[in-house]
DNA sequence: ACGACCGTTCGGCCTGCGCCGAACGATCCG
DNA sequence: CGGATCGTTCGGCGCAGGCCGAACGGTCGT
């Protein structure tokens, strides 16, 4: 009679139903460990609360929970939480309800730049995937990438030893579907190396407060010299 | 404050955190359209205690109604919703815990062959999956599957022309990956019509009640002649 | 046209759970 | 060692929402 279906799919969907876990889940997409007090306040709720909310969160396997000194951080528990939820989101939302104005200018950020886990997502991650995928660098595969015979090299020129890439148990490229261009990026052992490289050229700056980018101006010559990307919002909304 | 990282993800994890509207929704990932007495019964709830959960469910996007005379069918909106959420469910559990018999025995029929959407999941799913990649009908990318040359040809042997599947808008083939198997097995119009032949041939049977699927004696033989699978849970488990 | 059936809406009950503040343990600092 | 932080557990409050039965409209059978 219980129909099990997804085994506990209804368990995991409901660590996921509360607005605040959402928005602690959604703090830590960007990969990076955050303290319990600091997740409290992305959540708006108090200490207690938050402990409670995070407690349930590590219980259902979405984080783990590491403990320095009298802190206690939190991180999601793999790329995987980060990109099944990012295709998750892809279900929802055909058209976005009008929202704030500061909402709208965060939106409008997120939608251009942001971090998914540990690479690029959103328009510029969609735009570096098809570039790399034009250049020959990787193939397409419905919605993944396949290496070819030329990615070690041309990776090599941005500065990326694939070799060193592959000493990780991690695969060394991955599709992930894009939630606001509904398009995959680039993610696996790749994907991280890239969004690195593009933090540590200067070429992309983290937003604080949210997983959004900041492309900087140095990044916007840069992309439009090496890859041709314009990011300027010319086709897009209004 | 808000932080709304993904966009109403809580939203969209609401609608599927109650035990009832998960049942519904695994009721129908067989692709099929079922009545709302049929999924009441399935969430062994009253009429119209299911009536609100079906709307919600189609509210949130993730169910469509068709009324067809005096019944209202529901089925999911489309593939990418059952792949989503079988990806979803590969998250949750990495030991399953311990059951009643009955329970047992439906997870076991599950596990071995079963219906994701409207393509073959499970053991079975997977272990196809692999043959074809093997064999050279598909290349195998990340948790993708790509085309090749001799893709058209393989198919043909099986009965399905490429070339009419082909005229859907649907991809020739997507991978979907398994939340029992953690790998992915074939989807896409080439996973729809292999469904269809294993089903047409008399190799499996839909079982009542569930999307789990019995392979047949005749299925078992046949799959040994022509792909060299044996389904018999030697290595399996323990 | 009438009765049987399917499904939705409405009102009311009640549990679950998200919220907080208080109290307590643990860790760091001076 | 004492005070300040960080985090958890506990008790209690209040509301969202899941549940049902009753009532009603729409569709099919005869």
């Amino acid at each position: 009679m219980g129909a099990m279906a997804i085994p506990d799919l209804a368990r995991l969907a409901a660590a996921l139903a509360d607005p605040v876990r959402a928005a602690m889940v959604g703090a830590l997409f960007g990969g990076v460990a955050l303290p319990q007090q600091e997740l409290a306040r992305r959540g708006g709720v108090a200490p207690s609360t938050a402990s409670e909310h995070l407690a349930r969160l590590v219980d259902v396997g979405l984080l783990v929970r590491t403990t320095a000194g009298r802190r206690r951080y939190y991180r999601l528990v793999g790329p995987e939480v980060a990109e099944a939820l990012e295709r998750l989101g892809t279900l929802a939302p055909p058209a976005p309800r009008p929202r704030t104005l500061s909402q709208n200018d965060r939106l409008r950020v997120m939608t251009l730049a942001r971090t998914c886990y540990d690479h690029l997502a959103g328009v510029l991650g969609v735009a570096l995937a098809d570039v790399l995928v034009a250049d020959g660098t990787f193939a397409r595969a419905d919605d993944a990438f396949v290496e070819t015979n030329a990615t070690a090299l041309r990776l090599e020129r941005l500065g990326i030893d694939v070799a060193t890439l592959r000493t990780t148990r991690r695969p060394l490229v991955r599709g992930c579907l894009d939630w606001t261009e509904r398009r995959p990026h680039l993610a696996g052992a790749v994907g991280a190396a890239l969004a690195d490289t593009f933090l540590a050229r200067g070429w992309v700056r983290r937003a604080t407060g949210h997983r959004g980018l900041h492309v900087t101006e140095a990044g916007t010559t840069a992309l439009a010299r090496e890859f041709g990307i314009d990011l300027r919002p010319s086709t897009s909304s209004g």
